[in-house]
DNA sequence: CTGATATCTTACCCATGGGTAAGATAAATT
DNA sequence: AATTTATCTTACCCATGGGTAAGATATCAG
């Protein structure tokens, strides 16, 4: 974890490091004690400031969350792209969506996605989120329903497989801890087999 | 979705059912808004009463909050001792586990459980929440173990695999409405499936 | 070195919301 | 019917926290 607090050691002219300092620092704090319990005194406090020059680098406190959204969404978006050009299976996909997205879970931007409340945002926000949200989803569903259709999926609903998925995905968020004793590396390689081939032990065919 | 208010309608002394009725509406509007966004004034509203009324049913807004948990904590723990009475291999307690779970988080007190942020939870109250999550994640990470023991489940790291499951079932309450497309029946049935089986077709045996 | 400008601080405003004091009113009790 | 008592309301207190006004100070350009 590293401290920003010394970007702000001297009066030199550098807003885009302060900036990111800032935005680092909060982003901590939201995830540590959600973005409603983190007052601007927190973050300025961490950064050896005062709370007015935080003003200087956000409008106000909700710019910093979106940024948090924004910077967020975007590892997302990649990764689902690197999937779509991706040739394979349905399942296939599948697997290299759990595996990928499972990293992102482990990222301080990427569990800001899932992690912070949606509802602190403005409506306009919220529902350009929620429509993100629904995209995601969509590509999920997507995958599988290929997966069922070239036959590497076993027939099931799409909709509530991908509500399954998701869900083992984006709790990481909820309990990984960065200096923690799993590896982002181990918890997706798991995840990516415990969710296509199951908890049970397969009879033919052992990997 | 019950409306509470016609409990208040008349002055007739009736503690019993008029808790009852603030309680039931305090949860849904956590489960709506969270629990730092709805207001007393909010919960007052709904019930056609004001603000001090409610304080004559709990002492401050926090009972409130506790009193959902306890709740949902309750219904967890049938389950669990029903499950724990249930004999068979250690894979069909991880089914079971999940399939009655899945059925918790689509009720309104169990949902809470899962939903609200414990983070709004003194300190006391959060301690004794954690021990309790940790706990249902030993039993089912207990399950996972025996099933690896017995056969019945593929070799894996249990503690992983725990917080795979659990993130699929704890996740339903973050999506689940009860008015919604899905039952809680299918959506249940199917979870137990997938979390087990894998999304993966299997091949031999068909099911 | 000097003036201009970005940076940061002190002191404040005000909306929100949990909680309470004190009194009004209706229901139960006698 | 009178009185007690639970119930509920009006009016208020106060802590928290986002945001701003105005001024102080360090940095940079010239």
């Amino acid at each position: 974890m590293l401290s920003h607090y010394k970007a702000f050691a001297s009066r030199r002219r550098d807003p885009a490091t302060k900036r990111e300092a800032v935005l680092q620092t909060a982003a901590h704090l939201f995830l540590e004690k959600s973005y409603s319990r983190t007052s601007m005194n927190d973050v300025a406090e961490r950064l050896n400031i005062t709370k007015p020059a935080l003003y200087h680098y956000f409008r106000n406190k909700e710019e910093i969350l979106l940024e948090c959204y924004r910077l967020g969404t975007t590892l997302i978006e990649e990764i689902l792209n690197d999937i779509a050009s991706h040739c394979g299976t349905g399942l296939e996909k599948v697997e290299a969506f759990v595996y990928s997205y499972a990293n992102v879970m482990t990222v301080n931007f990427g569990r800001c996605v899932m992690r912070l409340d949606e509802g602190d945002l403005s409506s306009d926000a919220l529902a350009d989120l929620r429509n993100y949200k629904r995209k995601i989803d969509r590509r999920l569903r997507s995958f599988i329903q290929e997966g069922i259709e070239d036959g590497s999926v076993a027939p099931c609903d799409a909709k509530i497989a991908a509500f399954c998925i998701a869900g083992a995905v984006n709790w990481i968020c909820q309990w990984y801890e960065p200096e923690g004793a799993l590896s982002a590396e181990e918890i997706a390689t798991q995840f990516a087999r415990t969710l296509t081939q199951g908890l049970a032990r397969r009879p033919r065919k052992e990997s």
